[in-house]
DNA sequence: ACCTGAACACCGTTCAAGT
DNA sequence: ACCTGAACACCGTTCAAGT
């Protein structure tokens, strides 16, 4: 399974075949199903890894605290397997999963909330998570070259017709915000999670 | 581009490839060589397409009910294709999908806000558009019929290790909550880009 | 218990040949 | 200008055979 993830990391997922996989390990090809059902069963190993990454927080320093830290480091961990985030979203969850969500919601549970609104909290911040990293992993993946990603956007589209598209990517091209945008949008919802649990 | 979605929305992306396409199509199975350059710009002309779908909404109702509007449209465009979410996360976008784009930005220009903040709404709506799409959509084609994903659930964790996980399937399960999730955490979203942008 | 090569049923795509 | 079959370089996986 590390091996896996190294060559995923290296290569991307498509990079992934069972048999490049094989012979990296100097392996024959079918060696793999020994230890593993088939590819499906490699790749649930393998985001399952990653989600063991994040460290537990200390619910100590209350549920806002508590879920902020454990968000940044979820972000984190995805960050370093841009592969990943894809397939968290998509498959079903293996051990190391269950777990982060049971401590997700144990620190939700810490918030008094009621039902209903502690499982807003609970897809509104996994949505966060999720949604910001994908955006972010397609936008550095595809473009580790801001310059050619502006030349590509350039010449596809006319500067006539879209004067507001082209100021956002100049305005991205130019460096962006100073900001920590995964932070103040994190924050945005946990406030209102707080404000309208009452 | 239309017989592929088809076929996507009938089998899956996975159950689409050049050859069945071309059969379906009552052609040999290089003709489709023709008419694209191959399976990656058949897939972009396939996303580009749902990004037509949402109507344009009228900007005169003001910028957040424009926003909301084009949010829910957003949402269920991509629900009656569940294969395009995570197409529409990962590749290079096209002719409608730049509309898209400069339409959700004309109306956040509406707003009056600062650069670096409405460059932060732009993010965090489209964000929640397909964080919240992509965590529906995956929960409703892996789990067609709720029972079977309870069972599955069921037999993976053990019933004292994650009580606040159980609940959680539980709570679901039961039916849920009867809010309409995506527009609630979406108007968190929209109100607290109006708070704090002012 | 673990490894492996041959074989099977698929892929996307190139190319030369057709109309 | 459009179509197409044969061929190539890949896949994941089964199976029978080995140690």
């Amino acid at each position: 399974v590390d091996a896996a993830i190294e060559l995923a990391d290296a290569h991307g997922i498509d990079g992934l075949s069972m048999r490049k996989l094989a012979s990296h390990l100097g392996a024959g090809a079918m060696s793999l199903y020994n230890h593993v059902a088939n590819k499906d069963d490699l790749l649930d190993a393998m985001v399952d890894r990653v989600a063991g990454q994040p460290a537990l927080p200390d619910r100590s320093q209350g549920w806002q605290a508590a879920a902020r830290q454990f968000a940044v480091e979820t972000h984190q961990a995805l960050l370093r397997h841009p592969w990943a985030i894809t397939m968290w979203q998509t498959r079903w969850p293996g051990p190391n999963r269950w777990l982060y969500m049971e401590t997700l919601l144990a620190i939700l549970a810490d918030a008094d909330f009621t039902e209903d609104h502690a499982d807003l909290a609970f897809h509104a911040i996994t949505m966060h998570i999720q949604g910001f990293t994908q955006q972010q992993v397609s936008y550095t993946t595809q473009f580790a070259d801001g310059d050619a990603l502006y030349a590509r956007f350039a010449a596809e589209v006319k500067a006539g017709s879209f004067p507001h598209l082209i100021d956002h990517v100049r305005y991205h091209n130019d460096g962006g915000t100073t900001q920590d945008e995964f932070a103040f949008v994190l924050d945005l919802i946990l406030d209102g999670l707080e404000r309208k649990g009452r």
